[in-house]
DNA sequence: CGAGGCCTTGAACGAAATCAAAGTCAGTGG
DNA sequence: CCACTGACTTTGATTTCGTTCAAGGCCTCG
């Protein structure tokens, strides 16, 4: 999903270097991460500084006196932690655990949103309606932390550090959006895919666990709603991948190297409907940027 | 795109009413809209209030006080405002006329993002990187109210009210950018097609233009790059709504009863990879909402 | 009037959805 | 312990939809 992406080196050309595969691996819970010291799994009160780790944005407020601190809560695998339509007071922040957000349309259909991980944030969609405009799911034991809205707000108006701070999440949540927006409508089903465990895997990286092996915690049915495919594609575009040789798949668990991937999705072709038609830009200069 | 777009009472089932098309009607551009004190056009200066009612975000200070105003440009069709990649400090908020935003891939081609018009903000994906991530192109001769980022920040933290006005714009982009990654996961390209026409009614509604006929800023290349589909896609589409009566469309002109299009997008199958599966929801508890 | 974008339409092809069936796995209860 | 259940996954066959390729029409501008 980062748009450095596709920017994989091209030295030597002996199509894909496969991976090799343990047949037996499994991806093991990691329930104490080899993070800094954000391993805290029982903690349960986090202040600002700490939040702002977390969600990976800087901080440059030093100012280290007692802030108030935000709570943190465990949910159970399947429990829902909000609603559409239920009233908006509170953001939650990503301590630990999977979650899925998603949209029902008006036959209660589901549509994938997201599946936020450490460090992700959920219900900045909701600020300007007072309800919440999506819904969030754990798909694993989660520990989030409460963010009561007003709070944070409170927060930012006493110190413009933190204000930074919120304006940044938001930008870059959107900033993100639009990433699946290209993702959705520029690439084809493999490559959807291909990108989908890209993204996973330096997620995994980021949080501190193996970027090369891990396990999904979502069904393909989830992976399908959220990138635009029907389960059975997505199914298909793994068997595929893994054939390649690019990844192994056995049921949820993964083992992938990303430098093939890049390759492999770079040998893919662009769908001509997106290409660039250089000349055809409009009948106007575009060149200079007033 | 409203999620309210698809209630549209079922009285009556006598296919679809035709509209009637005046085959020389043409969208009369209209300098002069019809809108309460907004038409001034030739403005040079804006101050913080009149963003607000721009933007249709509702500001609860009444402090009316001379605040800093901001600069109205004029950018000509086909210029550039911002290029991806510059350093990022103003936002733009549309006065008047119609822009496109994309991002380019690695290769160079072209994702269309979003339409901007009147009341919309450009630069709030580039907030929290301190670079312009995509880049927005005037289709039409356009006025645009310079807002340098630092300023808005500085009034916002002068006065409670306005910082929470940057909120909710930016709450409110990712709200629109998340229906439009719903409408791209989840539709047939004639309802793609046709759920972008009644956007654009309702918007051209909410302008003060008429919202039954209006006139395309963009190409077929353009809509089928927002819309994830080839332009040859996004024509065929029309002829169809054409066919079926809801539309009247003669290349850029366009004649829509939204009523009607309604209707035909209910009767379109959805398609079955998006279902619910309401059982199948995990092997837990998804009730409770702790 | 001619050129160049842009739009429309047809035909062939290809990718993904759909339909269908069998295999895997975890949890349950006999 | 093992068979049974139900959710999830894989794979194959078929169909549908959208893309691609190609040709012709339209409109604007010089």
């Amino acid at each position: 999903m980062s748009s450095a992406l596709l920017s994989a080196n091209s030295n030597g050309f002996n199509s894909f270097v496969p991976v090799e595969i343990d047949h037996d691996f499994k991806f093991a819970r990691p329930e104490v991460g080899k993070e800094k010291k954000r391993s805290n799994q029982c903690k349960i009160w986090s202040n600002i500084y700490e939040i702002c780790e977390i969600l990976r944005i800087p901080c440059e407020s030093q100012d280290s006196e007692a802030r108030p601190t935000f709570q943190h809560l465990q949910f159970k695998t399947g429990h829902r932690i909000h609603a559409i339509g239920q009233a908006f007071d509170t953001l939650y922040v990503v301590n630990s655990g999977f979650l899925k957000t998603v949209l029902l349309d008006d036959f209660g259909n589901e549509q994938v949103l997201s599946f936020p991980m450490q460090g992700d944030i959920l219900g900045v969609d909701s600020i300007h309606t007072k309800f919440y405009a999506s819904e969030a799911v754990a798909l694993s034991d989660c520990n989030l932390i409460l963010v009561p809205f007003n709070a944070l707000v409170e927060l930012g108006r006493k110190e413009a550090a933190f204000e930074k701070v919120i304006y940044n999440v938001l930008s870059r949540e959107l900033f993100r959006k639009q990433a699946l927006v290209s993702l959705l409508c520029a690439q084809k089903a493999d490559a959807k895919v291909a990108r989908f465990l890209i993204y996973l895997s330096e997620k995994f990286h980021e949080m501190g666990y193996s970027r090369s092996t891990f396990s999904l915690r979502m069904t393909r049915q989830e992976i399908g709603s959220y990138l635009g495919l029907s389960l059975e594609t997505v199914s298909r575009a793994m068997s595929t991948l893994k054939e390649v040789g690019v990844i192994g798949v056995d049921q949820r668990s993964i083992k992938i190297n990303e430098e093939d991937v890049y390759k492999m999705i770079l040998s893919l072709p662009t769908p001509r409907s997106r290409l660039a038609v250089p000349g055809a830009q409009r009948t106007v200069k575009t060149s200079e940027c007033l």
